[in-house]
DNA sequence: GATCGGTATGTAAACCTTTACATCGCATAT
DNA sequence: ATATGCGATGTAAAGGTTTACATACCGATC
């Protein structure tokens, strides 16, 4: 019941009758030491329960096994299978994956650095934009790092995520072969990366189309669902409407399929609403949603395993892998209402 | 460019022309050091940019201050607002947070065990039930620790959530005030010690309604969304039909009013449905749903208030926390269509 | 002027590992 | 019989801190 102090290689040692240094190698270098002393060193491990303290092997080794993720808002749904895809690769490699939260603050940004510093961690997985502390001084000393699913704005951290252009343009060819033409880009972003890329996918898409730019109609907005909701409000209030709204990810999607409902409209035979992502909850909705997958858990891989390669040797230059997702059809898109 | 090796206390004594022992108490203890020592340390700890060796200083004192947070799945919408409460109180003590997730894998948390062996984190927050680890041998060299949102099953682990009789029976009689005499209990479970208590205070306010037991409908289920749909498919080969529907939590409600709405009816006219948690997406429910709110940041933040205790004096007996929560009322509940 | 008390600082040990280097035995080659 | 080499083990340093204890200094007290 009582909290004993954990046996150190110490008290491993002297029940083996053997050094310190014989019950290291007996654990990390098994074939350097004798069967004998080997059997007797195992024998004291599991009598005492010894685990090593690894942060006195991380002190003297300088550099641990733990990976950091840093994520701004843990609830993100997307993050949790992408995260599932880092930690099996992780796993794979004698890893172990750590998540910080950072909310979006640069304090908590800077705590989670002083962690690395202190080779805590011996990578940085960056979620979601944004780098989380002032990067000037900082990005100097940071440790190998990669960036997951959204690139870190003005920075040349090695990102891997899905080909966010590729896949707009597949959802906006989607909504042109179903027959629509007055298509409405809703979530429009000057500062994120992933967010500008989606809105490129759909203009290509459209100029292959010659659809003409007076037909596009596009609003901005956040990437929430409140800002889908806002943005069927303002579209509202112009002349002409859209036959289609293509939402620059879910959360916008069921926003606007809300804002919608609201007013009285029947998705999806009034309006059709495509998104991007492929949230779980995109099932769920009524109509289901019409979507672009994000390979989430071959994005977690991948971007472990990059960061994991870089930890021996640098990367080269700024590197980018993009992965191209696949459009989901559900029920959210159909032929354009005749009116 | 370059990744410099960070400064460590000796640079900074060297510059400061001080000991090392000078610069620690001028970071930890101002006051033991005389002022215009102080000014040269920290001129000196500016310039090389010093950030203390956590790793380093954990060793030595034995104690770190982080606190690690297991959770088997951390794409569970409660976490995110829960995982926010205990962040702010951490905070507001001088400790930071480490998230690891379990994945339910008994061998991702004796990974996660070793951390906290190597005094990596002072103390350990359990989300949602189970310990994540074979509990007898581990049990006893655990870190003070705190369960929250679920109790852990057969363990005495202090627990902080929310009083989920309570809540359950708040949400039967707001379901009895509406009219409702059959009403189906819908998520019941053997081994998960909240959804127990949700199930008894269901019992506790059909009883004291007098409602015979033959006309309670009691569902199995696991609590996902799928199992929700699942129930309802189970309902319906029964000869008699509830008038609604009270879910053991939103992901269950969820799944039912899915299968409801598959079958053709038309919701909440034909069925009344409740939940329990307030997830969410319980807003974006069409009707939006009626539920229990989980006082999210309230049940984080005492939580951690208790482990934090617990760290400076062992808790006395085992505790329970237990929080109450209210009644939110949305669409999805109505009386009971005649029929 | 010697003693005392108090404040400011330094010295060195301890926390728990890993690992380069040294040592020891023993078998093989000369 | 001596030299050589090799495998198994031990010794001790190093990694970056904190802190008990020792020291040095200075002003005040007798």
């Amino acid at each position: 019941m009582s909290i004993q102090t954990p046996a150190t290689i110490e008290d491993v040692a002297r029940l083996a009758e053997v050094s310190i240094a014989t019950v290291s190698r007996a654990i990390h270098n098994p074939e350097k030491v004798a069967k004998s002393t080997r059997q007797r060193v195992n024998q004291a491990i599991a009598i005492t329960g010894y685990t090593t303290n690894a942060m006195a092997r991380s002190l003297r080794m300088g550099r641990s096994n733990m990976i950091l993720v840093l994520a701004p808002d843990i609830g993100d749904p997307n993050f949790s299978s992408i995260l599932i895809g880092l930690e099996n690769e992780a796993r794979a490699h004698g890893y172990g994956v750590l998540i910080g939260h950072t909310q979006n603050d640069p304090e908590r940004g800077l705590e989670y650095l002083k962690f690395l510093n202190s080779n805590q961690a011996a990578g940085l997985l960056l979620f979601t934009g944004h780098a989380p502390f002032g990067h000037q001084e900082m990005t100097q000393r940071l440790p190998p790092s990669v960036a997951v699913f959204e690139p870190v704005f003005g920075s040349t951290i090695p990102y891997v995520g899905v080909d966010d252009t590729a896949g707009a343009r597949k959802a906006a060819e989607y909504l042109l072969s179903a027959g629509h033409r007055r298509i409405a880009f809703i979530g429009d972003s000057k500062t994120r990366l992933g967010h500008l890329r989606r809105r490129r996918g759909y203009d290509l898409a459209l100029d292959a189309a010659r659809i003409p730019p007076e037909q596009r109609m596009v609003i901005d907005g956040e990437g929430t669902i409140e800002s889908g909701r806002l943005a069927v409000e303002q579209l509202f209030m112009r002349d002409t409407l859209p036959t289609a709204f293509m939402c620059v990810n879910d959360a916008t999607a069921v926003g606007v399929m809300n804002g919608l409902s609201a007013r009285g409209y029947d998705l999806p035979k009034d309006f059709s609403v495509i998104g991007f992502d492929d949230v779980p909850q995109a099932t769920y909705l009524n109509p289901a949603l019409t979507t672009i997958r994000q390979p989430r858990s071959a994005i977690g891989r991948q971007a472990m395993a990059l960061l994991l390669q870089s930890l021996s040797q640098p990367l080269a230059e700024s590197r980018e892998v993009l992965i191209m997702p696949d459009l989901v059809v559900r029920g959210s898109v159909t032929s354009p209402a005749k009116r």
